[in-house]
DNA sequence: GAGCACTGC
């Protein structure tokens, strides 16, 4: 360990002085800074009584103990009740307030809420471990640990950690370019999430374990949540919970982590892509010397469901182990390099954690099953009858179209069934089905009536059906694999892997013990890849190269991969870049790939916003309408019913522009966003998603913001109200700046060929330009489901198609 | 004539 940093230590074993000191500084942006800087004033004379201050107290005590530890002065919870409810964003106290108290909140019920819940904490399968995962992370940087579903890890082990002395904020002084200047390194552990929802409601509950407001809602919040246009913390925010995107975000801006003392990356066994990126820098970010920290360590913990830790430990390890000589080589330069420490310990620890779950039984299909649907009918009616009640079914299918079919089939079914059986209510589950419709999976049963759920792998990961005592899973589901050598996105149904399949089968022994029906044999089962194929190798790489260019990392082939991705791909992916000038010819980053990396899009869709710039203000603003609908899920329902459909086709008809999909998309956003009255229902109206259109209308927000931050826009332009009359050549022209390729031209038979690479493409039926024939076409998308589709489509002229290929030479 | 699931200052 540094010198200074141990000095820092041994001070700070002074509670008090080291909290009072060192706790606020650290994890702060300017602009909270500033709103601080302006309460300090008034707090100014409570702060040299570090007696009084009851929150840097509370955090002292170790978990154990919490319950008696957070007494709450009369006098003060009654002055405080009297202002329960009161926005946080008021001023604060004048005369009683301090640095991160909030006495406009009340306390007392959060405090006896968290108490209560320790009860519940304590029966966690992980609250036995607490010690040992706190002693083996005093010596080690890095932890691995396994936990099954409902050991409570994601909650806990936050909560076990933030009182260590290593978690404390540490004054330093970082050398960086010959300058020395003075930082506060860590203080905050950081939670990652792949889902927002995941983040979010963690965070909630973790705040109420700890007995403090969630996030903004007050300045001693100690809980927080970022996500996707929200973030909610607060100045003393100390435990956070983020999406793996998030995180990636802030190391754009701080590649070092300075606010954290620990990163514990959740759901590792997920392997999305962002998972993967999060790891690799992290691994170099341990293994390095630190000196971007002032040399505190950072901790980290990867927390997995599934055993499959080996390739974790090598991974870490390699980084770890990585010759000593290397490092001193580039240690020698600097001025303090001596008072590095190498010694360290460099083990890495793997803890496994017990699950609670009850016993599943798995049945394995006797023989090979051709129709799951038709086979999953037969089973839910065998259990239907059999099996006593409570104890609802969740069907594990591919796609909508056979939770559909199935759907249709039960109820068909359950109308001749034997009236003295109990009712049966089937509920499907997919991500495109309305959020209302949705919810309706998580209320409970009727009396006498059980529920069959038929879902997507929706269920699988993102969404916990409670009352689920039986699974039947088909032993498939649909994956999206990006083909390399053909440019396109391919979904297709598959086999999932065991892991996959034990997680279905999970789903069955939440509550109770359980059974799991397979549609497919055992042979079958032990044939099964071990896990997911991680998306690192399934997707298109262009936009996680340009995040590692835009981090400084431009030796691709020499970064820590957890999975190496194909040469082809990784290739292909530069190219891409270099396509779209994001990348020089040396393969270091472009000025325009540095402004490309910092906005929330594809590394096409950056770049067509940079070239709408370059077409002037209108044509920018029409440009970021369009992009938001296409980084959205659709924004057009599906139509079920006929009738229904038809008074869609026409209610739709005034947004449809020939132009195609992308100018049918300007229309929607434009006569959503002047929709004053009542969006939602012109949404219905018009069978368009509101929940996609609230999208849209984040990420337009967002980009406009961006943009005029980037100077790509005037405040004048953004305020100005009045609409302009599109013009269609020159959105069109921007986005060919970035899907030149994407493009195809009718040949005489009728058909379309893609104009690089010559092959087939199908105009997508959902597109306004289905069945049209057209010069030529520019999509969006290039999908291969049961044919070559284009999706998100326009039409264009050759020539200009011919000047923007051109324009890549 | 068609849409697995996630995600980004």
């Amino acid at each position: 360990m540094p010198e200074k940093v141990r000095t820092v230590f041994a001070d700070s074993d002074d509670e008090k002085v080291a909290k009072t000191k060192v706790l606020p500084q650290p994890t702060e942006e300017p602009e909270r800074k500033k709103k601080r800087n302006k309460k300090r004033k008034l707090d100014e004379p409570e702060v040299s009584n570090p007696a009084d201050q009851d929150v840097p107290k509370e955090i002292a005590v170790p978990v154990k103990e919490v319950e008696k530890a957070v007494p709450v002065p009369k006098k003060r919870a009654e002055t405080v009740s009297q202002t329960n409810g009161a926005p946080s964003s008021k001023s604060y106290p004048k005369s009683k307030s301090r640095p991160f108290t909030d006495t406009k909140t009340n306390f007392t019920p959060l405090r006896e809420k968290a108490k209560a819940l320790l009860e519940t904490r304590r029966k966690l399968p992980v609250f036995e471990n607490a010690d040992l995962i706190r002693d083996l992370l005093r010596a080690q940087d890095v932890m691995l640990l396994v936990g099954e579903t409902g050991s409570g890890k994601s909650t806990q082990i936050p909560q076990f950690l933030v009182d260590e002395f290593w978690c404390r904020p540490v004054p330093t002084q970082i050398t960086r370019d010959g300058k020395t200047e003075k930082k506060m390194v860590g203080g905050c552990i950081a939670i990652t999430q792949p889902r927002r929802v995941a983040a979010i409601s963690l965070a909630r509950r973790v705040a109420e374990e700890m007995g403090t407001p969630l996030g903004s809602h007050s300045p001693a919040s100690k809980v927080g949540y970022s996500v996707r246009f929200d973030t909610s913390t607060s100045p003393s925010t100390r435990v956070k919970f983020l999406t793996e995107g998030m995180l990636l975000q802030e190391m754009l801006h701080d590649p070092n982590l300075t606010k954290y003392s620990a990163i514990v990356v959740d759901e590792v066994h997920e392997r999305g892509i962002n998972v993967d990126l999060t790891l690799g820098f992290l691994r170099n970010l341990v293994s390095g010397k630190k000196e971007g920290r002032g040399g505190v360590p950072l901790k980290v913990i990867v927390m997995s469901a599934t055993a499959d830790m080996e390739s974790l430990t090598d991974f870490f390890q390699q980084g770890l182990k990585q010759p000593e000589a290397q490092q001193k080589a580039i240690e020698s330069a600097e001025a303090d390099a001596d008072k590095m420490d190498t010694s360290s310990p460099k083990d890495i620890s793997v803890c496994r954690i017990k699950g609670r779950q009850f016993a599943v039984k798995t049945i394995y299909s006797p023989a090979p099953v051709h129709d799951f649907v038709d086979a999953a009918l037969k089973i839910i009616f065998q259990i239907h009858q059999k099996e006593p009640m409570p104890g609802d079914i969740l069907v594990f299918l591919t796609g909508q179209e056979t939770v559909e079919a199935l759907e249709h089939l039960v109820n068909e079914y359950a109308m001749s069934m034997d009236p003295s059986l109990p009712k049966i209510l089937v509920l499907p589950l997919f991500a495109a089905l309305p959020q209302a419709a949705q919810q309706r999976v998580f209320a409970p049963a009727p009396p006498r009536t059980r529920k069959v759920v038929l879902s997507t792998n929706i269920a699988e990961t993102s969404v916990t059906v409670s009352g689920v005592r039986h699974v039947i899973d088909c032993g498939k589901a649909k994956v999206k694999q990006f083909r390399t050598r053909l440019g396109l996105d391919s979904l297709l149904v598959k086999p999932i892997s065991k892991s996959a399949a034990i997680q279905r089968k999970g789903r069955a022994g939440r509550e109770a013990p359980g059974q799991c029906f397979r549609l497919y044999t055992e042979k079958d089962y032990l044939a099964l890849d071990e896990t997911n194929t991680p998306e690192i190798l399934r997707c298109d790489l262009s936009q996680a190269l340009l995040n590692m260019k835009a981090r400084g990392v431009d030796d691709i082939v020499g970064f820590p991969f957890l999975t190496r991705p194909p040469r082809e791909a990784l290739e292909k992916a530069l190219l891409q870049l270099l396509n779209i000038n994001a990348l020089e010819d040396d393969g270091k980053i472009s000025a325009v790939g540095l402004h490309i990396a910092k906005l929330p899009l594809t590394p096409t869709l950056g770049r067509v916003l940079l070239a709408a710039a370059e077409n002037g203000h209108e044509c920018l603003l029409d440009v970021i309408d369009i992009i938001s609908c296409l980084s959205v899920e659709n924004i057009f329902l599906n139509t079920t019913s006929e009738e229904k459909k038809e008074a869609a086709e026409a209610a739709r008809r005034d947004l449809y522009r020939r132009e195609g999909d992308h100018l049918t998309m300007l229309m929607t956003v434009r006569v959503y966003a002047a929709e004053q009255a009542d969006r939602k229902a012109w949404a219905e109206r018009h069978l368009v998603s509101h929940r996609a259109m609230q999208s849209v209308m984040d990420v337009r927000k967002q980009l406009r913001t961006q943009c005029r931050q980037a100077k790509l826009l005037t405040n004048e332009a953004l305020n100005n109200t009045s609409l302009h009359d599109p013009s269609p050549i020159l959105i069109l022209q921007s986005f060919l700046a970035g899907f030149a390729t994407n493009t195809a031209r009718l040949v005489p038979d009728g058909s379309y060929r893609t104009i690089v690479g010559n092959q087939t493409v199908a105009i997508h039926p959902s597109s306004v330009l289905y069945g049209k024939k057209l010069e030529a076409i520019m999509y969006n998308e290039f999908v291969f489901t049961n044919r070559s589709y284009a999706r998100g489509v326009s039409a264009v002229q050759m020539d200009w198609v011919g000047e923007a290929l051109a324009g890549k030479d």
